[in-house]
DNA sequence: ATCGACTTTGACAGAGAGTTTCACAAGGCG
DNA sequence: CGCCTTGTGAAACTCTCTGTCAAAGTCGAT
């Protein structure tokens, strides 16, 4: 049960478009790939499976950039994790055997009490200016 | 966030355990890792890991064999998980960069609401008859 | 002592994560 | 049109870790 990378990744510069709430381009997200310390070409493989999941929208040619598809508080962590790594908590072949059934059962429990509360956490709140310092480029 | 075949192994061993409430010898154990599907040597790995956490006691010799090291309702998929994996989500280096120590405090708090389900569900409860056909050999 | 029963160690294949590279496609502008 | 900028896509590579197997080791009861 560990986080992934590259959904640190994707959440990192989420919220950096969120803040941001216009169009950014690529040599603007290179840069802050640099200061996030983020390798600038897995970020974009990145934003474009963001993109083909409906999470941003990108445009290309002068004035091409990435923007978020929807509003800050209408993507939650559950969306990025869920489009990512296909499910917040994946329990494989749990349910085989004698007291497989039983015990998937309770992961199931589990996995949905985790999917509510990545549900609650949302761009909006990550990128809210509150606490914490912000980089702003 | 993948929950690993190991853990889901040492669950069902430890259910097991749990309706046995005895102590169960390696044969017995091998016969169910063929019920369970479940490589027998790799089973008994895990019992080693689990020994070692605490988790079970074994003796050796004849009458040897494991036994939970307490009652189940005291062993909770909690200590199964932070024993076999570490952590019940493991953050990795995620506070670095601009965003970073953001979105790693959201994660953190998904993580505690995490252990608190997980600490919920105890093998007791996890063992009960009620509910779903069990296997008894 | 010795046999039965658990323990430890090491090796190995395969999968997957993270990363890099390179060739391609498409929009703007002279 | 043709070129330049900017984003797209796919392949390949390294590295780590998981799941698996096998064999030699150690302890305890009788």
């Amino acid at each position: 049960m560990k986080l992934s990378v590259k959904v640190d990744y994707a959440c990192r510069v989420l919220v950096q478009l969120a803040r941001m709430d216009g169009r950014e381009g690529l040599a603007h997200i290179e840069e802050l790939a640099r200061i996030e310390a983020v390798p600038a070409t897995y970020l974009v493989q990145i934003l474009g499976e963001l993109r083909n999941g409906g999470l941003i929208t990108s445009r290309r040619g002068k004035q091409g950039g990435y923007a978020l598809a929807r509003p800050p508080a209408a993507i939650s962590l559950l969306d990025i994790v869920t489009l990512i790594e296909g499910d917040v908590l994946d329990l494989g072949g749990a349910a085989e055997g004698a007291s497989g059934k039983r015990v998937a059962q309770a992961w199931r429990e589990v996995r949905a009490v985790l999917a509510a509360k990545c549900a609650e956490v949302t761009l909006e709140k990550l990128a809210a200016k509150a606490g914490g310092e912000m980089y702003y480029i």
